[in-house]
DNA sequence: GTAAAAAAGGATATTTTTGTCCCTTATTAT
DNA sequence: ATAATAAGGGACAAAAATATCCTTTTTTAC
């Protein structure tokens, strides 16, 4: 559904988002061995996903990692998937037509179109703070096929 | 969503159930031409809808070509995804958890549960047919972004 | 101001997906 | 039989996704 690059980026903001504050920073090790995903590749999920701070902030030197602020995390999940330029799973045509529309539909337009709004609405809906507290209670990000 | 493989699979086979029938056969190119698709890569696709005559049938000479009966239109579409190995996406973890299951559930794994499943509903429930009838009325197969 | 810690960034490598080309095999019609 | 047509199959090529490595910059503590 979708890209291994998003799979991680989801894993790691919300371990992030569980697990730090501007206080409690986390290191680029941490989070790559908690969501068990490739270190470096990670390493260049996060410069994407803390490009803007305005999802995840980071700081160098010596007690700096990364972490998140409150606010950020009472933003939608589907922040997430815009910061990877992977919102548009939301809006494209399964089929892969580009002009698929409501007026000149694929064969499974009408059919997908709830679906993708279901997903759409779950993303919207969902706060990456609530998920993160999912983390907390009963669920988990480990356990990758590698 | 699906990998471009799969959207050339769905669209190929839509278009042969929609126009093809024992008795008026499907070219590659006339495959390809019509939906869009590059004619080489389309070959090893039909290639592999055709592999166990279940799905698509094809034979080869002068008036050869692909065609579908009448009895494999009525099988469910997810026998096209099942075809292409590309059903997984029915039952792999969005985050990309191999171990996560209903015990141990990622933290997006309830809300998924019920999107994933009225996917594999709508993939169960609608035969090929119903799809390829759709395509004669108003829906279409053609216009991809290459 | 030096050393250490940690992210930022650039270059490069590997793997997978997507796509092409060309030769072979089967079928049909003449 | 021969030629023409169409799919089958193998080898190869290009592009994109995934992954690693190494150097640079920033920050902190001493």
């Amino acid at each position: 559904m979708f890209s291994k690059t998003t799979e991680y980026a989801l894993r790691a903001t919300l371990y992030i988002a569980a697990n730090s504050s501007p206080e409690r920073k986390l290191s680029i090790n941490e989070i790559a061995a908690a969501i068990d995903s490739p270190r470096s590749f990670t390493a260049k999920i996060l410069q994407r996903l803390s490009a803007n701070e305005r999802l995840i902030s980071s700081s160098k030197g010596p007690g700096g990692g990364f972490y998140m602020t409150e606010k950020a995390g009472k933003q939608p999940a589907k922040i997430i998937l815009e910061t990877m330029d992977e919102d548009a799973l939301l809006n494209k045509c399964v089929l892969g037509l580009s002009r698929c529309s409501d007026e000149k539909p694929c064969p499974m337009h009408k059919d997908f179109k709830v679906i993708k709004a279901d997903i759409y609405t779950l993303f919207t809906k969902t706060s990456i703070a609530s998920l993160a507290a999912d983390t907390h209670k009963n669920s988990f990000l480990k356990g990758a096929r590698r």
